[in-house]
DNA sequence: AATTCTCATCGTATATTTACGATTGAATCG
DNA sequence: CGATTCAATCGTAAATATACGATGAGAATT
């Protein structure tokens, strides 16, 4: 998407950015509800439960590692993803900041 | 970006990406807390705030328009951006249900 | 009527995303 | 060891995103 001129806003812009990113796809959501409702977290499951191929499943699970979100653990023959309690907690908080206040209606008055 | 697959995945799922969407740039992060927190919601403002071409604000502008998130009311010879109360509400809906369950570790032990 | 002001849109260059088949790597099983 | 299984990575095609200059549209001002 052309290059987003990160250096010109802060970190924490930047970090809600990439944080809400992991949920900017119908896949990385479907993949987060999976690892939050089921107790089977292996990158198979994933691939089965999803209409998509195992690579594209791999590259979505790449990203939201990327990001922070989840972490693997090889678990042979198997890999086992896991939510990050850490930086889970962290987005909701950020999350949570942001929808906090009470909306300003007083605009366009 | 490649065409993703929306049709075989479910309406909220996909919506839960719109919304997330919103917030994966930091320059409409930049844009929302500027109108979550100043009274000004003034395009020209929001120009001088942001360090982007007037183009390129009025681009991820309308984006947040097409979400639903924010909608403009023209006051000439300015155009005014409010967010829209009821997509707000939705959207912080949707995340407090995604981060309110407490997370499962019984994974991958 | 001409100018100015504000904002949207067009056109475009470039980078990134999404998706998938094919291949590779690592480990277990026969 | 050879075969199989699981998952990451490579390579690639196509769509989309980001950014900006230039232009256009609409209204108010001079």
């Amino acid at each position: 998407m052309g290059v987003t001129k990160t250096q010109v806003f802060t970190d924490k812009q930047n970090r809600i950015a990439d944080l809400a990113k992991a949920l900017a796809h119908p896949a990385r959501v479907a993949i987060i509800q999976h690892l939050l409702k089921e107790k089977s977290c292996v990158c198979g499951d994933l691939v089965e439960v999803l209409p998509l191929a195992q690579a594209t499943v791999s590259q979505h699970l790449k990203e939201l590692k990327n990001i922070g979100i989840l972490h693997g653990e090889i678990n042979p023959p198997r890999v086992c993803y896991c939510i990050n309690e850490t930086v889970w907690q962290e987005a909701k908080a950020i999350f949570g900041e942001i929808f906090e206040p009470d909306i300003e209606v007083a605009c366009c008055k």
